[in-house]
DNA sequence: CTGTTAGCGCCTTCAG
DNA sequence: CTGAAGGCGCTAACAG
């Protein structure tokens, strides 16, 4: 016989109330107001209610890391990008966040900043807590594995890249692209020049080989400039162009931020848009209908892919049935506006 | 004696590999685990080793919750926002994810919209899951209470409004309004408009409040336009306000969304900036440098207030000792640029 | 319908 | 330096 210890007492001074003080006030056990408060099992209506009473009466709450423990539930999905501002994934995230939050889970994020060895920490952090995962993975050579394999949890992943059989859901960015130049083409351009993004970015990459594809389709020469997906990128860029001497018809910057800076490169430079030169972006941020012209672009709905994904993954765990849901790609949208006028409508 | 009942097995079958799978690897208890995988009292160097060798080689990971449960921490920080989206919110959540990741805290994010039992919910919810807490409240009378009283964690609020006692930092939103104010009148404008945002919006009555104060220390008459913070709202602001018989000599935009959509409204009406009329706007957000003309604004560096709100944060728990954060307001930043030329200097 | 009790996975005394 | 065992708060069998 082992003497009698005495208690073990890590909790300090401010204990939460617990189900056990709510069950010696209400006078019942502790797996009555378990199944009193969680509608489990069949609990008499006044036991019910004297328990309601009483856990409301003592602010009582029940503790997530033991529930999450004993039930092996958490109520939260993780999302992983690789950063978390700027107008597409700050959609993104209110899309995941929406659909997350109808369905009463949490949102526990992490961005990885492009970086491997950071989002395999984020994912490793993340084992446990989450019931699933949103991920948007970090750039990978195309054999190499994503990183998101031992994952455990139901995922789906926001790149084109397909990782080891996990669902994906993107936006169609080559597609987009593919669609915009042809949209030029139709307009009587041929001189086409396109500025991409930072080198390695998925999106930059597929919008650049969407462009590549379209001009090569047409047996036309590509005419590629380098940017950096943000305003002075495509200022600069644009700077560039007007130097050469040869003047293009049209410029396709790589996305929305990009085509304004060009639009004011232009403006600057005494080029009218798009009487001398059309211009087009990709993302159609709010701004691009609020530039003088509006600016033509491909329409990405970031939060429709938010939306999309969270529903992608509830299915898939068999949380809820939504047929509409499918993994793919998330189509673009054209936007025509007057910064891109027809080429055979001269009085544009 | 009650019979042996048969082992408790709600564990599925890809059970994940717990502690006492390292501990019968490895042939030592699970303590003698637990204390060499966290460094906790001594063990021999050869057990540590072996231990450390077993756990990568079954790939263990130490269960959150349950770890959270016995050690009563659990690494992550709430965040509790109005919305997740635009320009200062996906700062303010970079310069916190900043902060937090490089003191290995996860974050648990939620919005809230501006409603009350929105934000009561998500609070409720983060009970028992975070160590601290970052909120910017749903708007709420002056009187009441911000419904941040229980939480039982520390926390620190962004709004101007001080709840409860909690450590406080916020964008000095009215004192920036002055300041632009101040800025105008010094540069010879005296009939200004502001065009304010959503009514209630704690930013926007801060901004307002401030434009109001300003005049009102100078004698001069206000002219207040209502608007929305967005685009679509400064772009219709403005065309009312050219509608009025008199033009103001300056616009000031509550912020720089707002500016920009006026700035295409004067563009289209033909009125120059800034030789008809001074434009300026708040925020600086990106695209108010690349405007034409720049855009003359006060800087709001959100990212910086959402660091300084996560340090603030561990001060208070003690985890870490800087002197250099105090609660309090954050300065705003005057940018001058060309939407905004001394009126005393007729060559701009 | 309700109480008893055995864990969930881990950490932490205490004894050896 | 290491092992045994209790307990964190809760849920889920099972017995009554």
């Amino acid at each position: 016989m082992t003497l009698k210890r005495p208690p073990y007492q890590p909790r300090d001074a401010t204990r939460a109330v617990t189900i056990r003080d709510v069950a010696r006030d209400a006078g019942v056990s502790v797996a009555t107001v378990s199944r009193a408060l969680n509608h489990r099992g069949h609990v008499a209506e006044a036991v019910r209610l004297r328990v309601r009473e009483v856990a409301d009466a003592l602010r009582y709450a029940p503790h997530p890391g033991a529930r999450n423990l004993s039930s092996r539930s958490t109520h939260t999905l993780g999302v992983v990008l690789p950063v978390l501002h700027g107008e597409f994934y700050s959609s993104l995230m209110r899309g995941i966040d929406q659909v997350a939050r109808s369905h009463g889970l949490h949102l526990l994020v992490s961005s990885h900043h492009g970086r491997r060895d950071e989002q395999d920490a984020a994912l490793q952090a993340l084992r446990g807590r989450v019931e699933g995962l949103i991920v948007m993975s970090a750039a990978h050579a195309p054999g190499e594995d994503a990183g998101l394999l031992h994952i455990g949890v139901p995922a789906v992943s926001l790149d084109d890249a397909d990782a080891a059989g996990m669902s994906t859901i993107a936006i169609d960015n080559r597609g987009g692209a593919v669609a915009m130049v042809r949209h030029l083409l139709s307009r009587g351009h041929r001189r086409i020049a396109f500025i991409g993004g930072p080198a390695g970015q998925p999106e930059a990459v597929a919008r650049e080989l969407g462009y590549r594809q379209a001009m090569a389709d047409f047996g036309l020469e590509e005419w590629v400039v380098e940017g950096a997906f943000d305003e002075a990128s495509g200022h600069g860029a644009c700077a560039g162009i007007l130097r050469q001497g040869l003047r293009p018809d049209a410029v396709f910057a790589g996305n929305d931020l990009m085509a304004l800076g060009c639009l004011f490169a232009l403006t600057q430079a005494g080029v009218r848009v798009p009487q001398d030169v059309a211009l087009v972006g990709f993302d159609d941020i709010p701004l691009a209908a609020y530039a003088h012209p509006g600016l033509t672009t491909m329409r990405v709905d970031a939060a429709e892919l938010g939306r999309r994904a969270v529903r992608l993954l509830l299915s898939s765990t068999g949380a809820i049935a939504d047929p509409d849901i499918e993994p793919g790609l998330l189509a673009t949208t054209l936007v025509v506006r007057a910064s891109c006028a027809a080429a055979e409508d001269p009085e544009a």
